[in-house]
DNA sequence: AGTGAATATAGATAGATATCAATATTATGA
DNA sequence: TCATAATATTGATATCTATCTATATTCACT
């Protein structure tokens, strides 16, 4: 229970991770800031209504949903499906188009490509 | 705010996903079921100690780590560290070996590899 | 301008979970 | 078998967040 077993050293020197987008997890050592970045991101994936979003998006041929479309077929309230779109939405895994009273979102393919090569 | 707006159906006769490990997201319709276990996965790597978990073990040479050494190197406390070791090895995302007093803990690349299958 | 539909926000609540201190369990070695 | 170190479990607490209802905002059309 007391400290006889020693603590791993923090600072490696490790080549530094590409700046653009997301560090890779299992090479070179994260900053706390982006191991925060990157638990955020998974976080949003980790909501089954959210997953449905993204797996309902890519199934249509248009590759894109109107929001209202959502409510029924996710069977949750307007104001839940607002709420997820939008966590996607600031989490860069979707885009909003307006198109008169409509709002489109589309995946964003690179943001997930992204989050693949955090695993690799 | 009335159901004007018609929902997406729910069945496309989509290819089944393949059984033996995590359906992709982007490619076939998923079953709630389905939904839920990626969705936990995901959620297991929402947590910025586990993510900094999974790269410190990827940063040794020996690619292991003891548990007690995360105790100090997190800054977390020994039942914290554990819970956490737990949470990940119930996921299927790292293995376990006793050895004497000490327990070692190793990444499944596999399983990370199945989850980056998951995002294509 | 006014109406109705689509979307967003506010506020409240319930459930999940990260964290800790305290304690139990397991293994080693004297 | 006893002491000690490593690990796990228990129980409590605080924080986070998914969800809802109610309400506000935005837009198109007459």
């Amino acid at each position: 229970m007391t400290a006889r077993c020693m603590s791993i050293p923090l600072i490696m020197n490790l080549p530094k991770p590409i700046p653009c987008c997301c560090p890779p997890l299992l090479s070179g050592r994260l900053e706390p800031e982006e191991l925060n970045d990157v638990a955020r991101i998974f976080r949003v994936l980790g909501e089954p209504a959210r997953l449905q979003l993204l797996n309902l998006i890519a199934a249509q041929p248009s590759q894109e949903v109107r929001a209202c479309e959502l409510v029924e077929t996710l069977g949750l309230s307007q104001p839940t499906v607002s709420h997820h779109l939008k966590v996607m939405y600031e989490a860069g895994l979707l885009t909003k188009e307006r198109r008169g009273t409509w709002i489109y979102y589309r995946l964003v393919a690179e943001r997930l490509a992204e989050l693949r090569s955090v695993l690799s």
